[in-house]
DNA sequence: ATCGGCTCGCGCAA
DNA sequence: TGCGCGAAGCCGAT
């Protein structure tokens, strides 16, 4: 089957006399506008079989907690109401802890003709999907359904938005259309699951309670979970934000920004929805397609992107040079974790990122910024940050995340004047946040502690 | 309020 | 080989 945004992870072949084409979903947690969902059921009309969807949910992985298993128990119930009106199966598995199965995955695959799943460029699906690969006795797809114009397009790693802006935008005639829809032929039979776990919205507490998890990261007080209400954040901003994105996108206290990336980042929602939805406005889309495909980009080439490695030669130079500089005041990681230093403003910033599980991008660079300069030195800043939002970030652990912590480095931008710590990073100062947003309006909003 | 300079390197035009 | 220009910068001069 032909399709630019699938490629094959193994060699083993299209098993006949498979009951169902498995669906593995990872990153794109979603019935609908899912193209890795589409071609799983494009794969099954031509067999006449069914599609099994199956989503998982472990303990014990790093940072796992009670906000990240709320947001992502909220969306069940709704995408297993969406996939039976489609005529797909569902199983939703939840791991609580060692004595339940964990092979689940495996067991399904056992009677399934091939299994298809996200191509995901961060280490995570990554690594999974290099692992699985060869374990599987079936035909293994991977298909990108997370970019609008898919990643592989782009044959290296790009330098920074002017080198990818302009192929992007090429391209964007070709993609930035709904999705034909996809009609399931072969409706998934209805059997008992022995592995579905079962989910509606009043039972979510206690199941999080019941798992083997850090129950001192709360969930999200403001961010709720699921299709439902990714599709009414979208909805909202299109009508209360879209017009003034482009004049307050930087100004906090506005509210004109979409929120969408804690869905976006759990697939939710798609970015080619959203970017249908609001096309009116191009400062959005530069953010939504442009800046996320850029970071996509970059995680797709970058082995490590928890390192500085990757870094262009004139950051980890100017970094080589200013790396004895000194550093006052210096505070530890938990002083940061706390929202604990001298800067009210950086505070508020934590604080938001400690209660709500996102920062306003804006603020997040200068949050950034700010850890470089009062670390001990430049790995332990970028361990504070990488720590920080995949403890507490519902978009954290995205490309999106580990290239906005590096742009703080340097990525993606250019050399700026000489000045201690930085060199010719660039600096932001808390007077330009000052004269340029409502500080206090922000500071007054994530003024008590969580 | 607005503007140029700071500094590097990519990619395109020539 | 030269040249324009780049994710949100700051700073000093006007």
């Amino acid at each position: 089957m032909a399709n630019e945004r699938a490629r094959q992870l193994n060699g083993a072949g299209i098993r006949s006399g498979g009951d169902y084409i498995l669906y593995w979903s990872q990153m794109n947690r979603r019935a609908d506008a899912n193209q890795a969902l589409d071609f799983a059921v494009e794969l099954a009309n031509e067999r006449r079989l069914p599609v099994l969807f199956y989503e998982g949910l472990t303990y014990g992985y790093p940072y796992s907690s009670d906000r990240f298993h709320t947001f992502i128990l909220e969306g069940v119930p709704e995408t297993e109401k969406r996939l039976k009106a489609r005529g797909i199966g569902y199983t939703f598995y939840l791991r609580r802890g060692p004595s339940d199965a964990n092979d689940v995955l495996y067991r399904l695959a056992a009677r399934a003709a091939a299994v298809v799943t996200d191509d995901y460029p961060t280490f995570i699906a990554a690594r999974h999907n290099a692992g699985v690969a060869p374990k599987l006795d079936v035909a293994f797809f991977a298909v990108d359904a997370s970019c609008i114009v898919p990643m592989a397009h782009f044959q290296k790693r790009e330098y920074a938005a002017y080198t990818i802006r302009p192929k992007i935008h090429k391209l964007l005639p070709r993609y930035l259309w709904p999705l034909p829809p996809v009609e399931v032929r072969r409706p998934f039979p209805r059997r008992a699951n022995e592995f579905h776990t079962h989910v509606t919205g009043a039972g979510i507490g206690a199941l999080v309670a019941s798992c083997a998890i850090d129950h001192t990261v709360r969930p999200s007080a403001s961010i709720p979970g699921g299709r439902l209400a990714a599709e009414a954040r979208l909805a909202d901003f299109v009508r209360h934000g879209l017009a003034r994105y482009a004049g307050e996108h930087n100004e906090p206290s506005a509210r004109a920004t979409s929120g969408l990336s804690p869905y976006l980042h759990f697939g939710r929602i798609s970015a080619l929805e959203a970017a249908l939805a609001a096309r009116a406005c191009g400062e959005f889309l530069e953010q939504l397609i442009v800046r996320r495909e850029l970071a996509f980009n970059f995680a797709r080439f970058t082995p490590r992107l928890d390192s500085l490695e990757a870094l262009p030669d004139w950051a980890r130079e100017t970094m080589r040079r200013h790396r004895r500089d000194r550093r006052s005041p210096v505070y530890t990681g938990e002083q940061f974790e706390h929202a604990a230093t001298h800067d009210q403003l950086w505070n508020a910033a934590q604080r938001e990122l400690l209660s709500s599980g996102v920062i306003h991008g804006y603020y997040r660079m200068y949050w950034g910024k700010k850890i470089i300069e009062w670390s001990p030195d430049y790995e332990q800043a970028l361990r504070t940050m990488i720590y920080l939002h995949e403890r507490y970030a519902l978009d954290g652990r995205d490309p999106n995340t580990y290239t906005n912590i590096l742009w703080c480095f340097g990525l993606h931008d250019r050399p700026w004047p000489e000045r201690p710590v930085f060199g010719t990073l660039r600096w932001m100062s808390l007077e330009g946040m000052r004269r340029k947003t409502d500080t206090e309006a922000y500071i007054a909003q994530w003024r008590s502690a969580p």
